[in-house]
DNA sequence: CGTGTTATTGACCAACATCAAACTTAGTGG
DNA sequence: CCACTAAGTTTGATGTTGGTCAATAACACG
């Protein structure tokens, strides 16, 4: 887990995501280095940035995990995604001038703050960047359609096991998993949220799935016993996370 | 309705649309009236563009509406979002070589195919304009997180109200409604799958709806006879569209 | 006038929600 | 090292929204 604290610089894990999703020069990643940036912690929980902001910078996740969401009208909440290091989950800030929606802290969370001047500058001299930038934006909507698939006519246990299969691959494109299982910090409730179930649904779904042999877990430590079976019964195909690999 | 045949060039209501979310300067117009195309029909029903295609063309949608959708494991159907004239559904197919979903004729359209290159062009010649098309992407992803939401957290009533709310807004957004009611060419079957319901619930719902006096609805014409209500119920906000107007 | 699509109805049912309580676990301070 | 606490998980009982199935009614179009 992360008793080891991760000392790498806060761009080492954008380029690795960048990576993930194209081609990044060397050129591109020394500028990309070169960015300047305010570093804050922020405690569990806490907003990142929130609905009805104009935030004048992005913020990168160095370390911690984050979710995107919204409050309803009745006072629920819809998680729409998690955020992991490497992702800048406000890039869409650089052209949506008032946020519609809020980023909150999963588990402590340390968070590079890059100026929008400074990425401007960034995408302007180097449009390979921006061509990345875009895209990256544009696979997050991608998430969404999926997400949205999911919520609107998968069943609770596909939905569950979708999710899961989901965060492990982008987990392992940062190399903050691999096949000996991982740590997810994300609790029963936030699930709820972010598959539209309740709570207690969640719960005796998620049962299921340890009962089928699918997933072994233990407090927050996730280890997929049978990866082809999850996936078929979460009824899976990466190929809209457009990673390089699969995308080409 | 559309017995008036609409003899208006394709990047009329492109124009349009750009101008709903942005600034759109002279010079930008007329390059946008200058890009090439080749113009295509659609009977009802049929498909633009498929899922796994890799298109090296964007379609501008001319005349009819146009749904995106995804067809998953069990044989059901996701709606995931509609579109109308002025849009570029596939416009993220400049950077995500592979498409995740399908986009389909809900009407006879006419479509006006144009190449990536030229688009890829026009964005180096008119970096405005490259800003303007992220911003759009990054619109459409907004509207597929207030989908989210809504199938995730809304009662099935306030879904179909918000959907209302939002093609009706849409189709203001082009000059294809006004306050006297537009034409709204959704079955209750893809309204079903578009927010994750049965079409009898559709059906009851859409009665009630009519009931509580908020719509009336005669075959494909709607009016919205109360819109305060209407946006009540379905707790609609419109800043997610984030037209120049609000988003300012 | 058929014929196919879309809308509407009714009867019945299931997946998932809600409520409320108990149980675990991981910290925290004495 | 052991209470004590707060967060998260698990369980059981019960309720409701919305699904399914199947038939009928309205249209729209040639």
């Amino acid at each position: 887990m992360a008793d080891r604290k991760d000392v790498s610089p806060p761009h080492t894990r954008l380029i690795a995501k960048l990576e993930a999703i194209g081609r990044v020069t060397e050129a591109e990643k020394s500028a990309l280095a070169d960015l300047p940036y305010r570093l804050r912690s922020f405690p569990e929980n806490a907003d990142l940035v929130r609905q009805g902001d104009k935030p004048p910078e992005c913020c990168l996740i160095v370390e911690g995990f984050v979710c995107r969401y919204k409050l309803l009208g009745e006072g629920q909440r819809q998680i729409m995604s998690f955020h992991l290091p490497g992702d800048i989950p406000d890039l869409q800030s650089l052209h949506l001038r008032v946020m519609d929606h809020s980023l909150s802290a999963l588990t402590p969370v340390t968070a590079a703050f890059i100026p929008h001047e400074a990425l401007h500058a960034l995408t302007r001299a180097f449009p390979g960047i921006a061509a990345l930038f875009w895209r990256d934006t544009l696979i997050d909507a991608a998430i969404f359609r999926e997400w949205l698939a999911g919520v609107g006519r998968r069943t609770a246990k596909a939905r569950i096991a979708h999710v899961i299969c989901e965060v492990y691959l982008k987990l392992r494109a940062v190399h903050l998993a691999d096949d000996g299982g991982f740590d997810l910090p994300i609790t029963q409730v936030e699930l709820a949220d972010a598959l539209g179930l309740s709570p207690v649904h969640v719960n005796r779904v998620l049962q299921e799935l340890r009962a089928d042999g699918l997933i072994v877990s233990k407090g927050r430590f996730v280890i997929i016993s049978d990866w082809e079976r999850l996936r078929a019964v979460g009824d899976f195909d990466a190929s809209y996370l457009h990673f390089r690999s699969e995308a080409a």
